[in-house]
DNA sequence: ATTATATATGTAAGTACTTACGTATAATTA
DNA sequence: TAATTATACGTAAGTACTTACATATATAAT
């Protein structure tokens, strides 16, 4: 069982580490398989050098967007494998610039075969997935360049200490957030159904039965919502909760679950019940944490045809 | 400028490398902002343990798929920190069971703020994207426990050692792959116009009227395929090249166009154009490689709207 | 012209993995 | 039961980066 695939997100790092040395690795064994004395971590210097040359160190350091250092220490390998020669720069004396020596480019054409055969492995496999990993990774960099994650990171703690979530009963203005919030995990998971947007459009409707429709707010900004359904007297159901993709993973729908639980037990509660589908992860995790646990039901009973699990909680007051 | 973005596919190791160290460089950072004493490479093994413990080092060894050394290694770290606990298993005196300790347990909740402060720092980053690179990763390392990249290029390897690309006449049983090969490119960087459905319908015209159709045959395959249409008695066209998906970068373009260079010559052509559009890199390089260099045109006069580049050699035969 | 600052490169030490090997304990086999 | 094999864990050495510091040369400032 692999950790990584619970964790998601978070352990972005430390999974893009372990599939990049899993790549080196192979690498290696890859080169020694076609009796080629070279190392995968030569890779972008030797490749640079034999597209354009001659170059400093600096400067590969700059495209490659690693420190010159390590340039420097790969360079130094190559050299010594004599597949570089170095000549001193003769307008900057600070520069050493390098080139492929006749070694280097007696090894380029095998080289280049395999390093081809390489792209054709990754490449074949790449064009069998759904997603494009190289389009990701630019997409991540790119993210990384704009805003470091150190400071992604320093901004959101910092709105977490500062920000409150406050849970609102129902206003009237409130009411567009209700359709919209729940619209779009509905439609992202599964599809619009006749009893979704009758309720959708008459949030009203549940309060005057004796439910509650409440909003979570954060700096100002409605970010969640959460309906309370009357069932009778002790039976309360919690539908429809929903939180913005970017306000998820906040704690937001925790706080609306407790905000439910609270006052369907000040109305006299006895029993919480939901229905939800298993496909949706996190919500199932928030429900257990919130006291829910699983129950038998017939879901073809169920006004909607996600439905696929019912969960419900005791309320002891 | 960024050398990676030009190599594409073939630096995905490095490439993923730079990234994780990037990551992992800020995840230092975050840590030391909050003063918790504490190194991202802890993270699986901490994370693992305050889920589940108490577990022993070759389990979460297997779990986080990383080798039993590196999870000793951050057991001797986090246990030299006080943040775990061990004790010998009393029914296997080899195995050494591991948990949070009260200092680890107490650092708990602090410590899963930021965590969470970092899985919406990226999550919020991600779904900008409209790739998710989690789901891209995901494939890739599924698809290397099925095979890895070592193997695969192995084959590759193999295989072009082994495989002629055969050049060829039209035959009627060919028609087809004329304009499926054609169809696939077209439509996935552009859109299909009038005059493509015209000439991929009637490969048979642009012979009758002088030109050749040619296709590239790998064991018994057809992987790709090219027209040459007949401008005048010394001009000739180079127009709908196309290679199979899985075939690309296997030179077969570059054959295809080496066959029109020489049985153009052989009709007794003088010069060899070509219509394109600046987005297809690779098939620019091609064109350049095989001799074409870019010349002023009007590109209004083109029976193609994509049509923003053109290309001519003069061939001295 | 002299001094201060910036840049190009090298090297040492640190980091976080790996592989390789050693030791202790458990499980299997003769 | 004794010997063999397998497993759990530790440690040393290797790898490929990093940061930090040192040195030499070029450019800018006084």
């Amino acid at each position: 069982m692999d950790v990584f695939n619970q964790l998601g997100e978070l352990a972005l790092g430390s999974r893009l580490k372990r599939l990049s040395d899993q790549i080196m690795r192979d690498g290696t064994k890859i080169y020694r398989d076609c009796d080629i004395d070279f190392e995968p971590r030569c890779f972008p210097v030797f490749y640079t050098l034999s597209k354009k040359s001659p170059q400093g160190v600096t400067q590969m350091a700059n495209d490659l967007s690693v420190s010159h250092a390590a340039v420097s220490q790969v360079v130094r390998e190559l050299l010594k494998k004599g597949l570089l020669v170095a000549v001193k720069d003769k307008f900057d004396g600070r520069k050493k610039l390098l080139s492929l020596s006749e070694k280097g480019n007696l090894l380029l054409p095998k080289i280049q075969d395999l390093w081809n055969d390489i792209a054709v492995a990754i490449h074949q496999m790449i064009h069998q997935h759904t997603t494009n990993i190289i389009d990701s990774i630019r997409e991540v960099e790119r993210s990384f360049t704009e805003k470091s994650l150190h400071q992604r990171v320093a901004v959101i703690t910092k709105e977490r200490c500062l920000e409150k979530v406050e849970i609102l009963e129902y206003q009237k203005e409130y009411k567009d957030y209700f359709k919209s919030l729940n619209y779009a995990w509905i439609t992202e998971y599964f599809k619009m159904e006749e009893m979704d947007k009758q309720v959708l459009a008459n949030p009203e409707e549940l309060i005057k039965q004796g439910g509650a429709v409440l909003f979570a707010r954060i700096n100002n900004q409605i970010v969640g919502t959460c309906a309370m359904i009357r069932i009778d007297e002790h039976t309360y159901e919690l539908a429809k909760m929903s939180v913005d993709k970017n306000y998820q993973r906040r704690h937001v729908g925790e706080k609306l679950g407790l905000a439910v639980i609270e006052k369907s037990s000040r109305l006299g509660a006895r029993k919480l019940i939901l229905e939800s589908n298993k496909k949706l992860i996190p919500a199932l995790n928030l429900y257990r944490k919130l006291g829910f646990i699983p129950i038998c039901s017939d879901h073809k009973k169920s006004m909607y045809q996600r439905v696929n699990i019912s969960m419900q909680m005791n309320l002891v007051s």
